[in-house]
DNA sequence: TTGACGCGTAAGGAAATGCTTACGTATGGT
DNA sequence: ACCATACGTAAGCATTTCCTTACGCGTCAA
């Protein structure tokens, strides 16, 4: 076993941190999309957009399918939580009505568990 | 005047790509605190925890006010807008429940405006 | 089979990042 | 005045990031 190719672990915080890789997420919530299909939008080359693929694949944002001879990716909405799970810690600074509309939310969608201490 | 001193835009996914300076954001999140006392959560030295907080000022996701021979460093919740902002765009796709509720929620906030088009 | 297309990856280099140690400057206590 | 404390910043260095060009492999069309 030559070991799993990539051992990276998924950084997804890092992979949303360039502006080109945001934009590509945010051209892939319309529908997926080819490399080619990609490079359009941005002013650089393919084998770059490429690699910024990668680093969202590893990252598990995005994901790939072959149709022919080109590989079209598709966004994986999923891979954001880490994001959204840390910046819930901080939502209750921006606004009392949506802290407490959640605190709701949190009890109104498992009733299961009555009002946790 | 010789020019303000940090020329650099705020790069709000740029500062919270690194894992320390997201745990000193929440780290301040209970209270204000003094750099020393934050170095004393960080393996690495008091020179490199001024520069992260460097970041996260510059980003204006921190504030810092003197106290004394001290500075202690406050959170600004509102510098995380950015994030939550772009982070909106995707929340439909998590849960269809909360898609809903937020739909709800812009039109019982807004009564003004009747359920507009 | 031949050739164009779509793509990943290797190689290389410029620039940014993240740490260290060394130093300089205020502030507070004695 | 003296010295310790709290901190920012400069300098230096290793590593990472991000781009380029060059190349190789599979796929489609003729």
């Amino acid at each position: 076993m030559p070991a799993t190719a990539s051992p990276r672990l998924p950084d997804v915080f890092g992979a949303i941190s360039h502006p080109a890789r945001r934009q590509m997420l945010d051209l892939l919530r319309d529908s997926e999309r080819s490399v080619s299909t990609l490079t359009r939008s941005f002013r650089m080359s393919r084998p770059a957009v490429s690699q910024h693929l990668r680093v969202l694949l590893d990252a598990g944002l995005v994901h790939e399918q072959r149709h022919g001879r080109e590989r079209r990716y598709r966004l994986v909405p999923a891979g954001l939580t880490p994001v959204r799970d840390w910046m819930a810690h901080y939502e209750r600074y921006w606004d009392q009505h949506l802290g407490r509309l959640q605190a709701l939310l949190a009890r109104a969608e498992t009733p299961k568990t009555k009002t946790s201490p």
